[in-house]
DNA sequence: ACCTGAACACCGTTCAAGT
DNA sequence: ACCTGAACACCGTTCAAGT
């Protein structure tokens, strides 16, 4: 039986890092928190070592600098894709399920595919895992293995970027949203017929289907001409 | 015939401005050079002011806010691209060759790619005109409506998040980015072969081909997707 | 060994005050 | 009307000084 801490003596700024100490993992925990309420943007040494009850400068005992902190938090995000075992007959629906995963967990954490980009390989744990889990279900496939490497990169590349464009938006409330659609659709629709003809006379059909659609539609593309390549 | 200012009469920060009064262009322009040489992160309201021989506060006469001087100068990079007159026996390498160039005029001012994924629309008029570019050569083709539109932002999501890529390096010596590559391939071939059984048989195929084959593997794919939906 | 306050060199944006 | 210095509220990172 402890005896309590009388509130006078709690240093409320200082609370939570008497009680969790500093580390590694409680450092990319807190700014992960941060980043899936704010966003990447938000996501400062100063912001984190506050929420940490400390000052910025005591992160650097963990992590070489700010570019280090967002690769350590992607791998945690990555982590959250399950990967499956390799089925053959069914790797189509397979890949597609762990791009769309992948675009999904991506989103759900605003701006953190724009780290992705930057990073020249997925060097994480987790972004290994899943890129084995795209080889080998690929290559169980049966497409040939210089189809298989390229086909990764590609298709990483290609969810990445439809998680920056999801993202692009993060921020505005619904008002604000649908504002900007409607600025966006007013000045299409007061486009000059005579220099953009096409784009003009295609509006309907350029408003329509949701990013869902879209996505799909790429997605089932690349696929389509992957699975050309099978011997 | 009018006389030379003396040297000591000419106060050298704001030489520049005293000659050129600022206007839009000017300012646009400036950004440009300092996002060639420098990348997009050094395109700051003051060092563009800087150049110009003022005040941060001075741009904004001109400018609302920095993303918007960041969207125009998209929409200078975007006007190097010539668009052709579509010619529908050859759609595919039309494309193929706008979708290069558009990659190459983006990866040549590092960072600008990012603007583009920011942005819900292209809304400039040169972007405008790609855009309308890519439908009439699509439409020309037989494609229909519907795969049009949707080839339209797909194919534009490729070339962006591909040239996003290529300028991720940017600002590295050559020195440094050989460094990091010799790092990372040191890296994948000491991962652990019973965890990552696909990665590490593959580890050759995965570093052969630079980025210009697999773009080009991406783009093929892409339009062996679409050729299939001609009626 | 671990932590941190203060400092340095930057940001974007606003606004009162100048011409 | 156009311009701007100074201020405000932020950054990342370093480093000497503390325990």
């Amino acid at each position: 039986m402890s005896i309590p801490v009388p509130p006078w003596q709690q240093r409320a700024a200082r609370e939570r890092s008497a009680r969790r100490p500093l580390s590694l993992d409680l450092i990319v925990r807190t700014a992960l928190e941060l980043l899936e309420t704010d966003g990447l943007d938000a996501v400062s040494m100063r912001k984190v070592a506050q929420r940490l009850g400390t000052g910025a400068a005591s992160l650097y005992a963990y992590v070489n600098n700010k570019d280090e902190l967002h690769e350590l938090m992607l791998d945690l995000v990555i982590g959250e894709i399950s990967v499956p075992d390799p089925d053959p007959a069914n790797w189509r629906q397979q890949i597609k399920d762990l791009i769309n995963r992948q675009v999904e967990v991506l989103a759900a954490h605003p701006g953190i595919a724009r780290v992705v980009l930057r990073t020249p390989a997925p060097t994480g744990p987790n972004a290994l895992a899943v890129t084995e889990a795209m080889l080998s279900i690929l290559r169980a496939a049966g497409l040939p293995d210089r189809a298989v490497a390229f086909a990764v990169d590609i298709l990483a590349l290609f969810a990445t970027a439809a998680a920056m464009e999801l993202s692009a938006d993060f921020g505005l409330t619904d008002e604000q949203r649908d504002e900007r659609i409607s600025q966006v659709e007013q000045y299409f629709a007061s486009l000059p017929e005579d220099r953009f003809p096409t784009l003009v006379s295609m509006l309907p059909v350029l408003s329509q289907g949701d990013y869902r659609e879209r996505f799909d539609f790429g997605l089932d593309l690349l696929l389509n001409g992957l699975a050309a390549w099978k011997p």
